[in-house]
DNA sequence: TGTCTAGGGTTGTTCCGACAACTTTCCGGG
DNA sequence: CCCGGAAAGTTGTCGGAACAACCCTAGACA
């Protein structure tokens, strides 16, 4: 399992995804910081619970589909209460569990920074494509996750819906 | 600027390279860390010395092609430097100069740890793409490269070698 | 030559993430 | 009905990263 090295092309496409890797999470990272004082996993956390239904989601479930570990979610979420941001409250079905809430500033802060955040992936990914290679990459991710990804933890949701 | 939203193909893709985003970092310092004892930024400093002339560079040359700033590069390289994996030292030509310097256990530790590494990268990433989807990422990385680091700080390497 | 500004690195502080230990609750078996 | 193990979250601790303040040297200019 060693001596299988890299031709010249593969690592060529490697060293450049892997700059890409280290370049884009700083680029996003400090534009949400510098525009709307949140992490970007912070500005994910509030997106994911955004999209759920009461915007509320089951810690374990918001750390399934954030990929953070439960003590990690569990700190954040603290400063986001802190914050303001979001609240937790406890469900009927079991007392084990805890919920996470987006509040009302909680839901503004997040339709507030979306446009920027929007305009930065736009900027920096998007735009830079052409609508070809746009669909390729789409394959391309897709073919990666199911390997970084086999049991689907982060969530159906960016599975294909067609056929 | 603000009301350009995404339409649902581009956000497909898009969700799903956060995913990828998300995910590979964490998987690529995992095995390192575990097999090799090194973080990934760690396997990457001492990569990137291991390369370059006299297996040694200048701080703030190392830094730009890490994409790291210079305090923490600083810290980094004095914990290598405690586990004797690398060594600063200075050069005639300027006197604030200061250059980190792979040792041989240095160079060693590298070459033990690239073929795990290589076989990661291999099974999550190359061998989940066919021929041709890997050279349109590698068209694709190097188009977003152009928006994401415009002067080619992280020095030229990655760069298309083709006229 | 003396000073002044800018560039190069290191050190200190503060904050965030990973890991481990602990508490509480759920559920299965005697 | 009670007990033991497993699951869900929280809290505490430690290592690592960002940021700022600081020291030193090089080169410019009077």
């Amino acid at each position: 399992m060693d001596d299988r090295w890299l031709d010249s092309r593969q690592l060529a496409t490697w060293v450049r995804l892997t700059a890409v890797l280290e370049l884009l999470p700083g680029i996003l990272d400090a534009q949400l910081r510098r525009d709307s004082g949140l992490t970007h996993f912070e500005y994910y956390v509030l997106a994911m619970l955004s999209e759920s239904p009461e915007r509320s989601l089951r810690m374990s479930e918001l750390a399934a589909q954030t990929n953070a570990t439960l003590p990690r979610l569990s700190h954040v979420v603290s400063r986001l209460e802190g914050r303001e941001l979001v609240e937790r409250h406890h469900g009927a079905d079991d007392a084990r569990a805890t919920y996470a809430r987006l509040t009302e500033s909680g839901w503004q802060a997040v339709r507030e920074a979306a446009p920027g955040h929007v305009e930065t992936v736009r900027h920096h990914v998007i735009d830079a494509l052409t609508d070809e290679q746009l669909d390729q990459l789409g394959e391309i991710t897709e073919a990666m996750l199911e390997r970084l990804d086999p049991d689907e933890k982060l969530g159906p949701v960016y599975r294909r819906h067609d056929s």
